[in-house]
DNA sequence: TTTTTATGTAGACCGCCATCTACATATATG
DNA sequence: CATATATGTAGATGGCGGTCTACATAAAAA
């Protein structure tokens, strides 16, 4: 959305027309709306934890962790049926959006859930 | 995920060797697990609200929604910095995941959030 | 009706990301 | 130590999706 693209003329007309035919009517500047909302630190956190889920294995992941409540790396690598690599790649953004904890104990990794599992736009 | 990747042997042999040495230890059938998790309805649905979320555009157009209750598509075109087609792109993902309702009046389309606009794993 | 405004649709382009292979690192075991 | 197993990392690749332009449709105004 960091493109610049030509913004109709008549639509910044009845934005001007809005504001001018009420003075009560607040048409903001909603380019700068926009900008304030997605400054907000909890913007980026929400937005990184819905592309986190916004995959096939990862949603799938939180689901049986859910139901396991402990899986190890290989385990979730037999549950999805990717390779090693992608399983790893796909625990680290869990663990980033803040989805899943870590827990090493001699050659495996255990991951279990966080609280409140879930996606909330601030 | 749907490819068919390589599992590596040690893998499959640590399994059999778990689910043999402890008839009490459940190593369930991870793939099957895992499929029976995704064939439940509820799991596209999340999927598809997670994917909704997880673009800078309609995240943003969702907390908008959040703040001013209803918006119109210009309105929404204004914020987003974008055109008219990619926001009629963005309501169209956004509605199909039922995030918000559309409503005509005259020449404008008013759009407002349903309730729970959040995403939940199942 | 003709014209203007608001929105939808079709198709193309292009960057991002999920996945893989190959190699590296960590841990345990012989 | 050497070997096997478990996981991480780097780089390549292919497909999905966000965005655009161009055209189509809906609704109001002239």
């Amino acid at each position: 959305m960091m493109s610049a693209p030509k913004i109709e003329a008549g639509l910044v007309s009845r934005l001007e027309r809005l504001s001018g035919e009420d003075p009560e009517c607040c048409v903001p500047d909603y380019l700068d709306l926009s900008r304030e909302v997605t400054r907000d630190p909890r913007f980026a956190t929400a937005l990184g934890r819905a592309r986190a889920l916004a995959d096939e294995s990862r949603m799938t992941t939180v689901a049986l962790l859910r139901r396991r409540g402990e899986l190890c790396a290989c385990e979730i690598q037999a549950a999805l049926g990717v390779t090693h690599a992608t399983v790893s790649h796909h625990m680290a953004i869990l663990e980033d959006s803040g989805f899943v904890s870590a827990d090493r104990r001699g050659k495996w990794i255990y991951y279990r859930l966080k609280p409140r599992a879930q996606v909330e736009v601030p």
